[in-house]
RNA sequence: GCCCAGGUAGCUCAGUUGGUAGAGCAGCGGACUGAAAAUCCGCGUGUCGGUGGUUCGAUUCCGCCCCUGGGCA
């Protein structure tokens, strides 16, 4: 497996503006910037997930974005093993890869790898959906204190997801989530060559940055996106449904609720989920990430 | 001007037969190895409009004042 060199990382909630960063350093460093945002991946959510648009494309070259059908389930592990093939066909030589995002766990996923758990067979994911659905997080967790006790005991009983991740690598292996997870994995991206960058604005600022960005959003399309996404007809559970504003925005369309309610109500989210993220960035990430107040890029000291 | 109703957390409201108060939402802190914009855990942040009075004690009872709705002039 290659392992990429000099790359530049950039995290930070949602808003704080570092695409425009890694638009920037990509223009001046002849770089290529790679998503990390687990849902600028979706084709139909352009507008809803702020991903760069034609002008943005056209500036410097971009990969992994809306390249997956919101009908489709994506997860981190597709990812990680989507940047594995774009590093295996030599897509980063002599460019510099530049990753954007915010999404903590591909970062992590990235530096550290991920344990090499197998495929879960579509029929035991749809089992244990199934049932988690209709029996609820508590009954599944009974279940996992009988079959694997360890893994019940890390396990909160009304984390659903969680619980439904160790049913089902458990059944699809034979061996405990917990033991896969402690097998070392190999990082993809070198981490002693690489410069990492967590923006993290004041959270005053922010606000006021999410505010005017998905206001800008509605003005700009938000309303059709969901209308297509819903003629799509996914399924509810799909995770591009889960994107901020779909609910929200959909509550209005189908007139549960105002124009004015649903657009607040997105901003609220979209608040909780940069909070979400900033404690992410704070606690999760390993040492050696540079933290700045701004994406500003004169305000950048200079790429080693 | 008069008559009602109401002023309690950032918002919408509940409540205290007098012992300084609690829900939802918002907010804040935290967890995090394959749906992570997910999933989950924890935390009330308050001159109870103001001011006098009654009382051991007033957010609660009484007076006056201020503010906001609605009605009648």
């Amino acid at each position: 497996m290659p392992l990429i060199e000099n790359a530049i990382l950039i995290a930070g909630p949602t808003a704080s503006g570092k695409s425009a960063l890694a638009l920037d350093l990509a223009r001046r460093e002849g770089g290529i910037v790679v998503n990390a945002d687990s849902m600028q991946v979706y084709s139909v959510l352009r507008v809803l997930t702020a991903r760069p648009g034609a002008e943005e494309l056209a500036t410097a070259p971009h990969l992994l974005y809306g390249h997956v059908d919101p009908r489709d389930a994506y997860s981190t592990g597709d990812w990680l093993r989507d940047v594995t093939y774009l590093a295996e066909e030599g897509a980063f030589e002599g460019r510099r890869a530049i990753f954007v995002g915010g999404t903590g766990l591909y970062f992590r996923a990235l530096l550290g790898g991920l344990s090499a758990m197998p495929a879960i067979p579509a029929d035991i994911r749809a089992y244990w959906r199934a049932r988690l659905s209709e029996e609820g997080a508590e009954a599944l967790h009974r279940v996992l204190r009988e079959r694997d006790a360890d893994a019940a005991t890390a396990i909160g009983p009304s984390d659903g997801q969680r619980v439904l991740r160790a049913l089902e690598v458990l059944e699809a292996s034979g061996r405990s989530i917990l033991s896969w997870q402690a097998e070392p994995a190999k990082p993809l991206v070198d981490p002693r060559s690489a410069r990492k960058i967590v923006i993290e604005p004041e959270r005053g600022l922010l606000r006021k940055r999410i505010d005017q960005r998905f206001d800008g959003m509605v003005a700009g399309g938000a309303l059709e996106e969901v209308e297509t996404l819903m003629r799509l007809a996914p399924d509810p559970a799909r995770p591009a449904m889960k994107a901020i504003g779909v609910r929200e925005l959909e509550a209005f369309l189908a007139g549960r609720t105002t124009l004015e309610q649903a657009i607040e109500q997105a901003k609220a989210a979209s608040r909780q989920y940069a909070k979400r993220q900033t404690t992410w960035f704070r606690h999760q990430l390993e040492k050696g990430w540079e933290r700045r107040e701004s994406a500003d890029w004169a305000e950048m000291p200079p790429i080693a």
